[in-house]
DNA sequence: ACAAAAGTGTTCCGTGTACACCCATGA
DNA sequence: TCATGGGTGTACACGGAACACTTTTGT
């Protein structure tokens, strides 16, 4: 319901988009989510998923619905970048864009199934060109993700429910594109309190095995509840 | 000019509007410029200062023009905040806003002048209600803000030239809103060579008088350069 | 002489970081 | 037996945090 005296008098021609800046680890590599554009003009050429905002849906919804229907990803959770409104960053109309951006485990989902939506998963390090300021928005969500995992420890969502030290470390190594020292790193984390080690191990990576942990829920909520802050 | 195919075929209206969360350091406070609103709805209230997006301005030279023509501030430098975009945050239309951020030595204006414009200083803790979601934007850009200066030491913009270290030291109490061990922050500060000591003494706020200094430019941008993490 | 703010040093503790060897096992 | 990855402990350096007294000077 509008309010009487509701309506602006603007004269705007402004269009609102979203793009998604999908990153997705699969045990040993972090890679991109990258999608066929559709429209003219560009299309066929590689770029974010993205479209423009829906009148009925927050940001944020929109962002998520549009992955949705572009990739066939679901329940993803997004989190906002930035703005890219710079006038002519879009040579069809005035498009400003919202970035947003999230980190998921690929093995989650059906990997085949996002190339029926014309999408693909790129390595990281092998990302084709992208179209318009979509490259700036690649490597200002890389910033922000290795910002964010400083501040609380990942890991629930993007490994499976048992993991090994080994397998955590290399989610770190990925994010952090370098390699960090395993004994510095158990005992970093370790002395989080936040995993629970079981009497399994896991040998498909080596002869010894490695043993399996699982995160305890509450006390990482309690962790991140404080504000904890890990640097790794 | 546009491309021949550059027509999107979309419906899309949503207005796009920017807000400004102002804050300003007046040698002893921090405080939040806040304006009388001039159109329905809610006209008359206390807001952030904000007004739609101009067609032919980026979002941030955009965010820049508002305050100036609502304000009189000139030359400010905006930092984006995030996007307000949920679905019913504007009485009136379908409205999604950027919010963006400044911090201002009041004193570098005409504090005065302001007032011309319907626009007030408050402290920071004297802050009036405020309409749709412009509280939340506050609190959102105080925790931005603190943020920011713990990871890059600020001042220039917002002392005189000359300034003594207990006035340093009041700006970082006014933002952190909490006392701070004078010993501690003398060392630290004095201990990132950003700082010249001059051989005069400022003796308005004590007998003994306190040294002025003044900020290294150079070696100062040499640190944000080197992306110096300054924990306080 | 005294009030009021400026200025100064030390100790302790926690945490990041560097670094090298033994263990368990399947092949 | 050997190759492979898993697992462990120590020593040092640095920085944050707590803490109290002296100095200067105008009144």
């Amino acid at each position: 319901m509008k309010l009487l005296d509701s309506s602006y008098d603007v004269q705007q021609k402004i269009l609102v988009a979203v793009d998604c800046i999908i990153f997705g680890f699969d045990s040993n590599n972090l890679k991109l989510l990258l999608f066929k554009r559709k429209v003219a003009p560009l299309k066929g050429q590689w770029s974010l998923v993205g479209a423009f905002v829906k009148n009925d849906l927050s940001i944020n919804d929109a962002a998520k619905q549009i992955l949705f229907e572009s990739t066939g990803l679901k329940d993803i959770f997004l989190e906002e970048l930035k703005t890219y409104g710079d006038l002519n960053r879009d040579p069809g109309e005035r498009v400003i864009s919202i970035g947003h951006y999230s980190l998921i485990g690929i093995n989650d989902f059906d990997i085949e199934q996002v190339k029926e939506f014309d999408a693909e998963w790129f390595n990281i390090n092998e990302i084709p060109e992208l179209i318009l300021d979509h490259r700036n928005m690649v490597e200002d969500a890389i910033i922000e993700l290795r910002n964010k995992v400083r501040h609380q420890p990942i890991g629930f969502k993007l490994l499976p429910k048992y993991f090994t030290l080994p397998d955590l470390q290399t989610l770190y190594e990925c994010i952090y594109q370098r390699p960090l020292d395993s004994r510095n790193f158990r005992k970093k984390f370790l002395s989080l309190n936040i995993l629970i080690k079981t009497d399994k191990k896991d040998r498909t990576s080596s002869k010894k095995g490695a043993f399996l942990y699982r995160f305890d829920k509450e006390k990482f909520d309690d962790l991140i509840a404080k504000g904890y802050n890990f640097e790794i």
